[in-house]
DNA sequence: CAAAATTAATCAAGCGATTGATTAATGTAG
DNA sequence: CTACATTAATCAATCGCTTGATTAATTTTG
């Protein structure tokens, strides 16, 4: 029974992540989730107090699990600047771009410009990743493998920019690839490799590029 | 009178393009925003029929302005691919991060995986802008002076995300540039030079770098 | 039986939209 | 120019509906 009811709890929270990624926080009811779920109504609040409850369990449940993801890049000694560079990639790509929905959810919230408790507390998560990833740029700059005049914190509005894009507009982005991206085989034998390879391909370019106007 | 007439309905779509960026379309009311335009609220459905004319009417006021700035760009045979280019990046961030209410806006119904009509419309909308960007690099690419193993559908992923990451996630880019990225004086001095001259340097090291691993 | 889980019924609040009445501006006839 | 008629603009009040949340009753479980 305890068992079953963290099962049911986690169905709920796996509904709940798709309608709010498909409708927004505010075009989601609790009538629509508790509906699409199977549940009554009242269990909503009577696991998570409220809407707003069940909004902040979806992501407690996701950032747990990807901060375990972030402890570990960047800080692998035995790699050079390059190497950090990659596994950031390759691993950052991996853990993102199946979580399509949340993410999804999550960049729609911080996009509202008005502050509130919500996008201070996502701002904060997502600024660990920024950090994570500005790091391993400035030693690489400090150490000399990457060129000196590079513009990190836009370096930073790339990365995630062009991955973004890719998760958040789907619409688009299938139409640019011509594959659907919201499908799971897609992400995994299409869009997953071709990203990762891009986005090193990329940033070794940027990195590394002969300075002509300098 | 008929000038006044004009005024106001431009006053409430004014007003209307901020609160929805920053409410969501769904949290924005139609009493928040008469009243933040000091109008009654009968006054939006005299206009514009509806909250969802409302809604649609900022969409068409700025769109044909969009286009109008879209005709020539990419077209002038005089520049060769590299001047297209830089042309095209000067010209679309000019226009773009200034009405970054409006794109936040615009990402966010976007970035909705139910299609609706107005998904629809958006998702037209948006893909012109991604023609042209795209037709230039393969110009590029056939004429040589681009490196042909460049993934041009992944480069507009970059193009614009590198942007959207900019102006819809302002808490996070102010945060990460150390400036205030809603401001108007910051984004004419700082950020629109700076995040030019960036776009321009990571396109031309990604469009020439020497492929290494082919 | 007692505690936990689940349900249907209900609540006040807020929503978008409509209404009829009022005021201001404009046009017209003598 | 003045008095009347017409139109546009604005308002407060209110409608029916949906919302998130709560209640009390019922079922299930250990």
């Amino acid at each position: 029974m305890e068992k079953e009811k963290v099962d049911k709890k986690d169905h709920i929270l796996d509904v709940a992540e798709r309608v709010f990624a498909e409708q927004g926080y505010d075009g989601a009811s609790t009538r629509m989730i508790s509906g699409e779920a199977g549940v009554n109504m009242a269990m909503l609040n009577y696991y998570f107090g409220s809407k707003e409850g069940v909004f902040l369990a979806i992501f407690e449940r996701r950032i747990s699990a990807f901060q375990a993801t972030l402890l570990g890049i960047g800080n692998d000694e035995d790699l050079d600047a390059w190497g950090k560079l990659a596994q950031f990639v390759d691993r950052y790509l991996d853990k993102v771009i199946n979580n399509n929905c949340f993410h999804i959810m999550l960049n729609r919230e911080i996009s509202k410009s008005k502050k509130t408790d919500l996008t201070d507390k996502i701002t904060s998560i997502v600024m660990k990743n920024v950090y994570v990833f500005q790091d391993i740029i400035e030693d690489g700059i400090k150490s000399g493998a990457f060129n000196k005049d590079a513009d990190k914190e836009l370096l930073v509005a790339t990365m995630f920019g062009t991955k973004n894009y890719i998760v958040n507009t789907p619409h688009i982005s299938s139409a640019i690839l011509g594959h659907d991206v919201m499908d799971l085989k897609t992400q995994e034998e299409i869009i997953k490799p071709r990203l990762k390879k891009y986005m090193k391909t990329l940033l070794k370019a940027y990195l590394t590029h002969e300075n002509d106007n300098k």
